[in-house]
Formats: structure tokens, C-alpha cells, sequence
DNA sequence: ACGTTTGGCCCAATCGTTTGGGCTATGATG
DNA sequence: CATCATAGCCCAAACGATTGGGCCAAACGT
């Protein structure tokens, strides 16, 4: 506390103490092997004593001139309006906080020259690493990236054999195929969403692999691709409710694009959990307590976020760890008449 | 583009050339003013070249040491999975992004010790100001803050008589009764959120002030306070709702804590938008788009994330702005029959 | 023809840390 | 008693950019 005018340095407190300003930044920072050498415990004590008392707080623009790491992690994502990305970012902050690294998050709106130009400006901007969320299914700007010599994870979608923390959205979507085949659907459509998003495409491979061996065949027409929001749920539903016959149920691989499913049914006048089953996916915390639960597959985006940052640390320190899947879990909600 | 080993600074370019660093420095970088007098136009071309064609981009770390600005902004919010936090900070992305500026963003959790941590962080990494999302209506630490010297601004809630960019919330306080009353409804009550959010607040406070002029009483076990979530917002409508005779609107002062409102009347039989008004407040891009339509008060959170930033660069810059309160746009929809 | 301006640069200090080497007593060792 | 190790410090050179002053020559004014 209690400064004011002059910032406390390094040398302001060797001074104060007659010392030289190397066996400070020593004994404050150094490796605990340097800092028994580097002073007696007495001088010890009294810097640090001093060191709190003034409040010193290195600047990080020396140490990081001087290091060369800047202890920020830039993340990018679609946007950090979609909760399952904020959520992941929490758990990002979480573990990067525990670590003592700070993010910078920027929004890409899944657009290639707002992610090649925040990516230019994380990287100006010397963070020590990038996670990215937006990864695409073909993405060579990730190659871009890699052969620039910038280590980074991605989290949530994976693509290529960059090292990745995602959801094992192959199985949620076989989890998903076996709650509705398991309730004696036989008619089911998909609302996909973005086809550049293995989260999507996963989660619709795993869907109609599971179907394909039930023998219940899922037309191309029963697909809907678009976006992931309330908005394109709604509209994909709208199509696929068009149809005659309609399906009897509908997965939405994203819990917003299920609850534009929700509307789209209603208007039809049909009763959801009845007439229809509607899932979604992510298990977001809206779904247990919208009006009509809905059912959801559960992919823990806040563990996602922690797993990206630790992998990105283990990155930085020379490892190369394997990229993670984690387990998703299936809720039966009313939706699907649970 | 095309480094690998060497990065490109004012040294390289400068030996490069045979200039001296200082005189590349005030090309690349400095004022026209200053730039016009540091060199002949021909050599302030070759030297833009090869920066550009080398790829230099100015270390921040050098720079912040030097100037003792980084150029980057703290934002402070409850929580990024908050959605109307998250608008807002794509608000404050993008006017920052504008003006060169960068954005740290951390969860407080509405948590005090939290709050403090992550503040003391982001001075100690030299933030030149911060942008609090988590203001409290007594809000002795943002005084400490002030008193320390480092400059901020709150967005969407306001606190004492620091500067703040926020929704004018009684004035939608005010439009929501006005519609309820509109409808006819006599017996209102109240989602209000947490008392110690403005926000809340004074939503609360110009709804009962529009009342109380028409003659409207609402007495206090029609006011349920809470979070702001659908899960709080759930609970509380549960309180009010077993009230006999039960309210025949309910206000929730957050369209999430609306849709929990929904859910509770679901259960109860009610048919809201006929037995029942809802109605809720940001409307949220959710809002409109779900099975049931809600009614809700538009704030602009991404607005104001951009004007919150804009007055921080103006204090930065050494003025005194004043406080910003944007206009609240209510849209009327199925949820209060419309 | 001889100041005086000024265009066009270069010098060097500085910001705060880190880090590979000294340097000097003191105590232990042979 | 000479030698050596060691504890406990100090020195100084980076890191890369900024910035108030020079300094020199050419152009200009009278």
C-alpha cells in the first residue's frame, strides 16, 4: 500500500537497504537454489520484509524484456457471447490464475481476417502462447501459425493433429442416437450446425453411426446445417418440420439451436416431449430450467478450459503432450418425454 | 513475414540500413510531426519498406518500459458466462481494438476477495485503467482504487458518482410498469435481483416509482430478490407465485431469471401470456426467439461496453467526462400477451 | 562573404529486471 | 602457515524502444 508518487523498484528497495539491486531481485525472485546463495537469511528477511511493506510488484515489461515471456496467454474464440465458449474461458482463467499467466481473449466471429489479424496482434503483443477455439475442419492458418513457431492448443474443436482438449463429441453424438432409438424413434432429423466446426461434425458422425447400426437410416434431407445459435436452430427446424412425414425427433448439436427447435414446434402447434422429442447438447445451465427441460449431453466446458491451459503450459515447457477427449454424459430431460 | 531465429527490431533495421536505430525509431513511430524533421522522405521510405517487408512489429515490452503505458485495459465482470457481460465486453473488444488497445479480462464471481486479487493483478501488470462490469451499490473499494491512482470506469452498474456508462435502468424500470400497466394488471410483482447490484436497483426503483403513480401499490412480499439466473430466477417466482391470490404479472429485472419465471409458471398449470404476464429485461438475442416470445427491455450492451471504453480513453487522456446513461427500448411480445 | 537557419541524422541516457561473473572476507583443511 | 572453498555480495551487460540534445553541412539571408 502507500506509494503515491515513485513506483517501487528493485533498486528504490536496494538502496533503502544498502544493497546492490541484483542480490534483490535474487532473493525475491531467484530459484530458491540461487537464493540461498545469494544472500544470508538476515539481508533475506529484510529485503522481503521491506519488498511487502513497500508493495513491490515487479514490472512486467522489464522482466518480460528481459525474459522474453510475457506470461499472457492470448485465447481466441467465435465469440465470448456463446456461454459455451465463456465457459471455457473461465476455466482457461482459472488455471491460468493458479499458474500466475493472465489471458487476453479476443472474439474472432469465426471470420478468417478478424482471426489472422487479432492472431497478428496476439502475437505482436508477445503472448508466451494462443488457445484457440475456433479451430475449423480444414484450417491451414493453423499450420500458418505452427510453422511461425507460436506453440498453441485448441480447445473445444479439434482439427488436423494440432493438440487439442475437446469433447468426445463422436460418442455424444452416439449417446445421443441411443437415447432417441432407445425411446423407439425411428424417424429422426439433425439440426448440425456450422460444417466447419468438428464439434458439429462429430457430433453428427457419432449420431448417424449409431443410427446406421440400428439400421434406421437418417436421409440427407433429415440435416440441417446452419448455425449454432437460437436463431438458425429455429429456422433449421422450420425446414425439417416441413417435411411430410415430419420426424419424430430432432437433435440439435447445440443447446441454443434446441431451443429454436423448441419455438419452431410450438408455433407448429406441436407439444414437445409428446408429439416431438427435441435434445440438445452441452447441458448448459439454461436446459434443466427452461419451462420444458431439456434433454442434453453434458461436455464440460469448464474442465475443457482448465485441460487447454494446463496442455498449453506443458507445450511451453518442451513437452508435447497427446490431445485430450473428454466424456460426455447424457441427461433425459422432458423433451424427449422424460 | 519469414523470420525464424533473429526477431526483427529497431537495432536490425537500423544496421540494416545504416542508420541509426533512434532515427528508424522516430520514422516508424513517431508523431508526422517529429517524423518530418528525423529524416528525407527517400530514406523514411526505404526504412518503411523493410519493416514492412521484414515484418517488425515494435516489442510492447520495451515500449511499456519506456513510456510506462501497455496499451492494455483490465475489464473486471461478475462473470464472462453472464451473457449481457459478455455483449458488453464484445462492445469494449472492439472500441479498444479500434484504438490500439488490448483487454484482460477477468471473474470476479461477484466475490469481494476475488475482485480485490484479480484488481491487484492487473495493476501489477500495469494496465493503464480498468473497466469494472461488478460495481456494488456501496462500493468502498472502488474509492481505494481511485485513491491508488489508477484510472477506471464502470459499465452497466453504477456506484456513487464514478464515472459510468450504464443503461438508464429506472427509465426501463419505469417503461415496464407503464406496459403493465397498459395491460391492465393491478397486482404486480417483482424479480429484483441482487440488492447490492444498481442495476436491479433502480430497475426495481423506477418500476414501483411508475406504479406508485398510478395508484398501484406493491407491497413487499411481492418483491423476490435473487440472482440473476434462471435457476434464481426460478425459485423466487416459485415464492411469489404460491401467494394467494398470486400476482398476475411478474417483472424479473433479467431476461434470465424471466425464462426461470416461465418455467415455475409451466409447472404451476399457468398459461403466461393469458393467466400470467412475464416479462423480462436486456432483451437478450434469446428473448425473442423463444417458444414463448418475452417481453423485454432492450439495453445496449454492446454500446455501451464501446462508450465505457471511449470515457476510459478520455480519462486516460486527462479529462472528466460524464457519466453516460443510454436509452432502454422495450419490445412488447406473446409473454405478456401481446 | 559571412553569419544563421534548418534539414537530416547520430548520441546516449533511460525505463526495471535478470544473470553470468567476479570479488572479498572468513573459516576449514593439510 | 599457505591454500582453498565458500558464503555473501557487488558489477555490468544485456533486453528494445524512446527522446532531449547535439552536430555537420548545405542552403539562405543580407
Amino acid at each position: 500500500m502507500a506509494d503515491g508518487a515513485r513506483p517501487v523498484t528493485l533498486q528504490s528497495i536496494a538502496k533503502e537497504l544498502g544493497l546492490h539491486v541484483s542480490t534483490v531481485s535474487r532473493i525475491l525472485n531467484g530459484p530458491a537454489a540461487t537464493g540461498a546463495r545469494a544472500a544470508s537469511t538476515a539481508t533475506a528477511d529484510r529485503v522481503r520484509r521491506l519488498a511487502a511493506e513497500l508493495g513491490y510488484r515487479p514490472d512486467p515489461h522489464a522482466t518480460g524484456l528481459r525474459t522474453r515471456r510475457s506470461n499472457l496467454i492470448g485465447v481466441l474464440v467465435p465469440r465470448m457471447s456463446d456461454l459455451v465458449l465463456a465457459m471455457i474461458h473461465e476455466g482457461i482463467e482459472e488455471a491460468a490464475t493458479a499458474k500466475g499467466l493472465s489471458t487476453i481473449v479476443v472474439n474472432t466471429l469465426d471470420r478468417p481476417e478478424t482471426r489472422r489479424a487479432r492472431t497478428d496482434m496476439l502475437i505482436a503483443r508477445r503472448t508466451d502462447g494462443l488457445i484457440f477455439g475456433d479451430a475449423r475442419v480444414e484450417d491451414d492458418f493453423l499450420a500458418e501459425v505452427a510453422a511461425r513457431g507460436t506453440p498453441f492448443v485448441l480447445v473445444n474443436r479439434h482439427s488436423a493433429d494440432h493438440p487439442s482438449v475437446t469433447c468426445d463429441d463422436w460418442l455424444g453424438g452416439r449417446l445421443a442416437a441411443d437415447h432417441l432409438l432407445g425411446l423407439g424413434h425411428r424417424d429422426v432429423a439433425i439440426i448440425a450446425g456450422e460444417p466447419h466446426a468438428s464439434t458439429g461434425v462429430d457430433r453428427v458422425g457419432g449420431f448417424l453411426e449409431r443410427c446406421a447400426e440400428a439400421g434406421v437410416p437418417v436421409p440427407g434431407d433429415r440435416i440441417a446445417h446452419g448455425g449454432f445459435d437460437t436463431a438458425a436452430g429455429r429456422a433449421a427446424a422450420d425446414r425439417l418440420l416441413a417435411a411430410d412425414p415430419a420426424p419424430t425427433a430432432i437433435f440439435a448439436v447445440n443447446d441454443f439451436a434446441a431451443i429454436g427447435a423448441l419455438g419452431a414446434a410450438r408455433d407448429r402447434g406441436l407439444r414437445v416431449g409428446e408429439d416431438l422429442a427435441v435434445m440438445g447438447y452441452n447441458d448448459t445451465p439454461l436446459a434443466a430450467e427452461l419451462p420444458l427441460p431439456l434433454t442434453s449431453v453434458l461436455s464440460s466446458t469448464h474442465e475443457m478450459g482448465r485441460r487447454a491451459l494446463a496442455m498449453l503450459v506443458r507445450i511451453l515447457a518442451g513437452e508435447r503432450p497427446p490431445s485430450e477427449r473428454l466424456r460426455p454424459v447424457l441427461t433425459a430431460r422432458a423433451s424427449t418425454g422424460c
